[in-house]
DNA sequence: AACGGAACCTGAAAGC
DNA sequence: TGCTTTCAGGTTCCGT
């Protein structure tokens, strides 16, 4: 579920929850999620929050919590009276709140370590942080395969892909290196904006996710196969690649121009 | 090397 | 109504 928008949704709730008041209390649940022993996080303060891509760094006095939110992963902050949480994996107690992390999936992780961790390394510029820059859109696959690597571009999921393909007029199978100029910049264009979108869509602290209470989706084109295109009223069409479905216009997305 | 599929999980929605 | 199937916004591993 969560991209980009929703993960810095979560960082600025973590940073507000968090950030400078000691952490009195640590319960976990064994399972994937919680990949390390966060007891040691009893005593320490947070001192930053900072997201990269799709994954949260929270920086304690020794030790640094990395948090990635997989598909159904949330961050909650509940009285620390209130019962446990359905999925309720981590309850960090603190002086008048105890902030919770949530995750029916369990696709998520918690991890725990001294200085960095790989995956944390391994991410490409972030959009927002960085900027898009349109010469990283290239290689010999599938456009929407390039979108969804985190190592070109951290944060893009297949949603911000989706809506970013269609806002720049391109067919996501494409081969990256056969887009011209104009194409790459027209979607690093894409990119922004549907970032700053959802992100303005997201305004509550807590995630939202689409079909989550009945909620109506927010998307121009993504999970609306069948619909007509908002730019020329043609059914909206599907394909999968490597398992990830794409909505796409056949006539605004042609695969050949 | 590159790509597709399965696996890891649960729950909501659609299909019958 | 209730049982079954399909699908979901992520990542990693494994085989071809």
């Amino acid at each position: 579920m969560p991209e980009l928008p929703e993960v810095e949704v979560a960082a600025r709730a973590l940073r507000r929850w968090l950030v400078g008041a000691p952490i009195a209390r640590v319960r976990t649940k064994r399972s994937n999620v919680v990949a390390s022993r966060l007891g040691t996080l009893r005593g320490q303060t947070c001192s930053a929050v900072e997201r990269r891509g799709k994954w949260l760094r929270i920086s304690f006095d020794t030790t640094t919590l990395f948090s990635h939110l997989g598909m159904t992963g949330k961050w909650v902050e509940r009285a620390p009276t209130d019962r446990a949480l359905a999925h309720e994996h981590a309850v960090f107690t603190l002086a008048e709140r105890s902030v919770r992390y949530v995750d029916p999936r369990a696709f998520g992780r918690l991890v725990l370590a001294k200085r960095e961790l790989p995956a944390w390394t391994a991410l490409g510029p972030d959009p927002l942080l960085d900027g898009v820059d349109p010469a990283r859109l290239r290689g010999r696959r599938a456009i929407k395969d390039v979108l969804l690597d985190q190592s070109v571009l951290a944060g893009i999921g297949n949603i911000q892909a989706t809506e970013a393909l269609f806002h720049a007029r391109i067919h996501p199978e494409r081969a990256a290196n056969e887009l011209s100029d104009a194409e790459r910049a027209a979607l690093a264009d894409g990119i922004g904006w549907t970032l700053q979108r959802t992100l303005a869509l997201e305004d509550g602290t807590e995630i939202t996710y689409l079909g989550e209470k009945g909620s109506e989706n927010p998307f121009v084109v993504y999970g609306r196969a069948g619909e007509p295109c908002p730019s020329c009223r043609r059914a909206l069409e599907r394909i999968v690649q490597a398992g990830r479905t794409t909505t796409f216009c056949a006539r605004c997305q042609p695969r050949r121009r």
